[in-house]
Order: C-alpha cells, then structure tokens, then sequence
DNA sequence: CTAATCCCTGTAGCGACTAGAGGTTCAAGC
DNA sequence: GCTTGAACCTCTAGTCGCTACAGGGATTAG
C-alpha cells in the first residue's frame, strides 16, 4: 500500500539522495550525516557519484527519523538497528532494551500529560485574567511534580 | 513543607553554588551557563567573588529545568521566564504561548503513548521469542504511525 | 545544447551544555 | 592563626546531533 504496485516490494527503481529524504521525512544533509556516522551503509553511487538508495533504506531512514523523534539518543538506534538487522536472535536484547526504556519513558509521559493538563487548562480559562492565575508557573517550579501532584502549596515569586 | 522552618520562606542564609547546583538538580556549570546567556541574573558575590544565592534562585532554576525537561527550548524557557517576573500583565501572551505548544505537546504524548505500549507488549510478551516476533522494529519504520494504527502490513527488512 | 536543478565534498556554525586547565577562596580542624 | 582540602573562579575547547554554506560537478527537461 505504500509501495509501488509495479514492484513487488523490494526492488524499484533506484532514487536520489533528495527523494529518500521527502519520504522519510529528513533532509539530505543529515542523511549524509547519518551514513558518515554509519548509520545507514554507504550508499550506491551513479557513474557520476551520486548517491542512489532503494526502497529498504526509506524504511531504514524512517526508523530512526521515529525512533530519534520518540528520544532515543543515536546510540540506542544503532542498537535498535543491530537488533533489526539480526531478526533471527533471539529477543532478549530487545526486551532488555525495552525494560531499561519503559520506566523512563513512562514518567516522561506522566509530565508531559501534566503539562498538557495545564496548557489546556490556561487556553480554555484564561483569558482576560493575569499571569499570575496561571498554574503553570506554579506547576513548572514544583519539586514534587515529580512524584504526583498534591494540593498546591503557595510560591510564586521566581526571583 | 520544602522550605527550612526556621525562616518565613524568603531569606535564608545565602548558599554556594554548589548546594544551588544541588537543589535544583542541574550542574554548576550549567548554572554559570545560565547566568552567562542571562536566565539567571548575575548573581551578588561573596568577599572573595564567589556567586552566593538564595531560595528564590532555588525556585527559578528548579523551574528553567523542569521546563527544559519538557522539551521548551531555552528561548521558550526565556518567555515563561519574562512572564513569570511580571505577574502584573495580563494572560494573553501566557494564553498565546500555550496554544502555540498544545497542539505539539499532545502530538508527542499520543506517539509516547504509543512508543510505551510497544514497550510494555515487549517486556511482558517477549521473553523467550525472536527479534522478527518484536513489533517495536514495525512500529517505528511505519509511516502511518503519526495518522493512526491499523492492521500491519508485512516489511521486515530495514536495510 | 543549455539552463535549471540537483548533488558532491569539506568546513564551519549552532544549541545546550560539559569537561578540563590552572589558579583562588573558603571553612573546618588543629 | 595556620593549614589543608574541597569548593569555587575564569577561560577555552570539546561534545552531540545536526544544519548551513562555499565552490564545484552531475542530471534532466525543454
């Protein structure tokens, strides 16, 4: 359904650096900066030197543009992409992975919820009254937001 | 609660960097960091030219972190900062800036949210399979992962 | 064939820190 | 009062993950 219908999926015709780039949502810059750093394998080239990929390597590309965007640091993709390309180990790599990942990736999500509670709040409530009836600021200076969100405890002034 | 009992909030004794650094969980070099590109004012010294602070500079850089933590850049951190030191003004430049970063922070929640059920599918399903069993490759090479997601089409192979 | 567009390498810059060198200040113990 | 060791100072350079030129060559539409 992505695919092209003329092709069975794996071979197409061969594109440029910039196509690879529009469909996997990145700029040819940084696709360049991905294969200095081996993140993806040196390209094919044209008789005239340029870059030519295929269809694995928009999904290549597109992993780690989603992995990277998700906050996986360069190096945790590189080792999503060893698991990826080894599909024939066994899982416990990626389950490691994914237990060391989840605990943080869930708190980050409890904050972010947090913080999207009080975004929405302040855009359906506050119009027409002052900063200092935002909660944000409240929200954002709090120790404890870390843990859950009590009763709010006074404190405004941030210098 | 957080404050020291002695003391009706404001003053305290002044603290070092270091106990700064401490407290609101970030580095003293990243406070001199702060101070020099101006989210915190340039602090008064000691005798010996040493930077002495107190509990409001505790609170203001306890919230620079947390809001970094959410993903604000330093420049929006810079705003929240401006509108944070004139609770006077009125709420319209707070109410802008929320809308402006709703839509973007409840985007990365639905993919986070998305990103952590794959993990936990992992963590708890995984134990014993193989790597091509593991959804979370699928999932981050999906296109349609930012739309929704539906019935998986096949694609294994990332490079 | 030519013009427009794309692509090449290499280097430098950016944001947001972080680390180190080399020297000064502070505070606690004697 | 003196010593000692941790904490602090400034300044510069390095890191990560890109991004933006500059100065050229390749490709493709007309």
């Amino acid at each position: 359904m992505t695919e092209d219908a003329t092709h069975p999926t794996t071979a197409g015709p061969p594109i440029g650096i910039g196509d690879l780039a529009r469909h996997s949502g990145c700029k040819p810059e940084t696709v360049r900066y991905y294969e200095r750093i081996g993140l993806l394998p040196d390209a094919t080239r044209s008789e005239g030197g340029q870059r030519r990929y295929d269809e694995r390597t928009v999904r290549r590309l597109t992993f780690i543009r989603h992995a990277r965007d998700f906050g996986f640091s360069i190096e945790a993709v590189r080792e999503l992409l060893e698991m990826a390309d080894h599909p024939e180990m066994p899982c416990d790599e990626v389950d490691a992975f994914a237990k060391h990942h989840l605990a943080e990736v869930e708190s980050r999500l409890q904050r972010l919820a947090a913080l999207r509670d009080e975004l929405k709040r302040m855009v359906t409530q506050c119009a027409g009254g002052r900063v200092e009836s935002c909660r944000i600021i409240e929200v954002l200076s709090d120790h404890r937001l870390y843990h859950q969100r009590g009763e709010h405890g006074g404190s405004n002034a941030l210098r």
